[in-house]
DNA sequence: GTATAAAGTTCTATTTCAGAACTAGTAAGC
DNA sequence: GCTTACTAGTTCTGAAATAGAACTTTATAC
């Protein structure tokens, strides 16, 4: 849904509460038709929903839902990836400021149980029930 | 960096310890073509590096470096939101166990000040220091 | 000599994307 | 009435990226 070269960006733009096509346009640059072939696509997957906003001529705009505000962690971490990793010499191009506590924050992965921060190396990967034939086999392999 | 077809796919596997050209082909299915062009990128941009793992003839494996390693809460980010979002009945392809606390966990992004969760309403964002122009207009004309 | 293996490279055909112009429905200026 | 402007698209053409398959290189095993 997101392996493409623009659905990541208009995502991020839909939180920093970017609705209408124009304005997605104007400050992505993307192409008009690929911007119009991405919204229905995001539409389709239930992430975004096309709502009418005025009539005479009925316009629409594009707002979250709660499949789509559940990404919020997703385009956070790339952010902050990007915060920590790509900045030039000026700083960050954006800070965020948690309103419950006031404070500008950095996005911190916690583990759900005992609330510790999360790193790759302390992560076990198990198979699920759902897990795929074949990469199930694999994985177990590569355990041993 | 991500904005393609396979990259995010590729970190994914790097991951799950994932480390060599075929492995990779033969996990992803995409063409080779591709992922040679993808994993130099990734090497190109710091992520990966290219280290060998025998002589003659000389193979080489590609390994996350801190940089890359730094990218695990964008790849779990998106892992939960599909196990949320994207499973079908049988559940969850994998599950996460939290190495130092022994539980099976989900990632939470909290914040890094109060550690609270994060939800996208209660989080302002500001210009930062090194805000493009015109976004930092944009976003400060937004914010009234 | 033949087969196998890993890590690529090279080729053609298809799909996707970029860039620009065009359309539809309506209001506003004059 | 005629022209211009606004918003949200659609429709072209050419360029770029990706898929699918075959080929190359270096070396070991039989």
């Amino acid at each position: 849904m997101i392996g493409d070269r623009w659905s990541l960006l208009i995502l991020r733009d839909c939180f920093l509460r970017v609705r209408r096509f124009e304005e997605f346009q104007s400050r992505l640059g993307v192409t008009r038709h690929i911007l119009a072939d991405r919204l229905k696509k995001l539409v389709r997957f239930g992430v975004l929903r096309r709502s009418p906003y005025q009539e005479n001529p009925t316009r629409y705009e594009y707002i979250l839902t709660q499949k789509g505000l559940d990404l919020y962690p997703v385009v956070m971490a790339i952010v902050h990836w990007g915060d920590t990793h790509m900045v030039d010499e000026r700083g960050r191009p954006m800070l965020h400021q948690h309103k419950s506590c006031g404070k500008m924050f950095d996005p911190v992965l916690v583990c759900s149980e005992c609330g510790e921060r999360i790193v790759a190396k302390e992560v076990h990967v198990h198979a699920g029930p759902g897990a795929a034939k074949g990469a199930a086999e694999e994985l177990a392999a590569r355990a041993k």
